[in-house]
DNA sequence: AGCGCTTACGGAAGCGCTTACGTCAGGTAG
DNA sequence: CTACCTGACGTAAGCGCTTCCGTAAGCGCT
């Protein structure tokens, strides 16, 4: 790849304002023990030569590093593109850069991401996405992430139990409940759940809400279907095709996420399903497209761009003895996609 | 921020293995000159003492670096972030790391971006988003990637004509006539075009596409109403409110993006204005939620994903002595969101 | 046995910065 | 007028790696 040749270096400005690579380097970062006078005259001489420092260098040198990693699943996915933009426009403001690694829901690549932000010396690492519900399978990235903290590095997770760093945990649960609650009072009793990976955390999360709503009402979650699919768009799609085809009389579908969601409506809709009509249909995130589906949709809000804020700010902040944790809260969006359960037999 | 103290170092693993700096050095970065043995020895207890390279220093010594950067206008619109997770994919295959950065449609923030990722020594630079119409607005930033190229950095763009760089090209002005001329086949008349900011040249193009399908039609871009509103689903909403108010008769909304087209949507359901009924709409981009909005959402296909691999690809491929571009294609999506225009008086 | 050649390794010189420390003015106090 | 401090600057020692050498074996050959 690209090697960087002979870029200009700080001698070169150095020389040229005829002064010493101390007292330059002294002058561009600001530090003091350089009369104004001179500091400006190098500024300027940098300027114009266009001198931008060598950043590997002066990490090696000085030790600080400006540059924050973010970790998620899928750079592409709606939930973790809000997400990832609540942190780069604080880190923007900030002066931080954010390297933005993507792991595509594979452990092992997210181990090998961790390790290249370690290794680019990051001064903050921000995983977001949910666990993985075998404890054997993020292991090695919990060590890695323990050993980059024992070097001083800072550590802050979005919906993690299991890291002991900061944390921001998205109201997973008690969302869950909400929905489930939500369905149950239109009088739904024929639900089917559309649950993501059963290897994540955060929809076992979600479905224990769900569980815990259908026990109050005397239900159990046992006797409802949970199709397990992938957690996306067409996951959604193909589960509300075997819905269709297998299970007889539902009035609702719970996705626990809006892509799966969306990709439910559209196979609705191509069946020729209405929506609450037939099927009640509910969600979860609240994606910003969610208001604009057909029908909208009812889905339990996460502060997507804002946790986003809210980690990185965790992670800026001095460390304080213990991990912190702070949960998101939801609120329960109730739109067009769900509606009373049509009356049996009517 | 965060300094990162007392990692391990080569020297503590190449200790442990009982040999040199060099060899040790030689044995993981997979040079030859080491017998397999002791190589093997080295990657052993590399692996158990968790070593892992500072690249900042690897750099700096080496010279050659594996990241590449790419700027992108918002990471969390579904248009660019679609596009970051094509070339964040096709990078990971290659085993490279990607740094995104968020310039927030500032170009001033860009130059800034641009200079971060210098200072970080990427290897390459993609550049993805509209350039500006004015030129001046984006000097710096070109003089900035045509210092970097002449410094051996590899840089590519998407959507720029302006840089001298390889270049991915959308093909802005056949989408845009292609649109107009499905509008215009379908009986519309009364266009209103919602067009993003002024100063983007990727409006500028499609919208030199749509006045040339208007030309063909005897008709002048000049009688057609354009309103420049933000980029984004809330400027389309806004562009709908006021051409709802102030403008009669219109038969047809062409938004020049998605999001756009999204307001333009959800302010004509909540205004109770039926779509294509009274008003057809249509987008550009066919974002991956296009096909799931209430109505289906009638676009220009742009392959953001396939785009995405495409700078990377070209990036990536040793420079041919003049900047190739290559132009995308397009694909006209006719769906549920137009049809023919009402007729008058009826 | 002596020659050169290859192979495996160690020594040491940087890569471009930051920063501890030394120096040398000039100013103040005694 | 000397002693001392302060501020402005230069000198040089690294930061952790890669890589160019040099060197010492080990090999086959004459």
């Amino acid at each position: 790849m690209g090697r960087t040749r002979s870029a200009l270096r700080l001698v070169d400005v150095a020389d040229r304002a005829g002064v010493s690579l101390a007292t330059a380097s002294r002058a561009l970062s600001g530090r003091d023990g350089v009369s104004e006078e001179v500091a400006d005259r190098v500024r300027e001489i940098a300027r114009e030569l266009g001198y931008v420092a060598n950043l590997h260098a002066r990490t090696l040198a000085g030790g600080a590093t400006s540059t924050v990693g973010l970790i998620v699943h899928e750079i592409d996915d709606p939930y973790f593109s809000e997400i990832a933009g609540g942190v780069v426009r604080l880190a923007g403001e900030q002066g931080l850069m954010v390297q933005i690694c993507h792991s595509g829901r594979d452990p092992e690549f997210e181990l090998h991401e961790i390790r290249s932000l370690i290794a680019h010396r990051v001064g903050v690492i921000i995983v977001a996405g949910s666990g993985y519900t075998d404890p054997k399978v993020q292991a090695a990235a919990k060590a890695e992430l323990a050993r980059f903290q024992e070097a001083g590095g800072r550590v802050a997770v979005i919906g993690r139990h299991s890291v002991t760093a900061d944390a921001v945990l998205p109201d997973n649960e008690e969302g869950g409940a909400a929905v489930a609650e939500h369905l149950l009072s239109l009088g739904h009793r024929k639900i089917v759940v559309v649950a993501g990976p059963q290897r994540l955390t955060t929809i076992a999360d979600r479905l224990a809400g769900v569980a815990r709503a259908l026990d109050a009402q005397g239900m159990s979650i046992d006797a409802v279907p949970v199709l397990h699919t992938d957690f996306t768009r067409n996951g959604g799609a193909e589960a509300a095709e075997k819905i269709l085809d297998q299970v007889a009389g539902t009035t609702a579908i719970l996705a626990l996420n809006d892509a799966m969601a969306i990709g439910v409506l559209s196979t609705l809709r191509s069946r020729g399903v209405s929506v609450p009509g037939q099927i009640s249909v509910a969600g979860f995130d609240d994606v910003s497209v969610a208001a604009d589906l057909a029908p909208s949709l009812t889905t339990v809000r996460l502060p997507m761009a804002q946790m986003g804020e809210q980690v990185l700010t965790m992670a800026l902040r001095p460390s304080s003895t213990r991990p912190r944790r702070k949960s998101t809260g939801h609120e329960l969006i109730v739109r067009d996609s769900t509606g009373p359960a049509r009356t049996r037999r009517g």
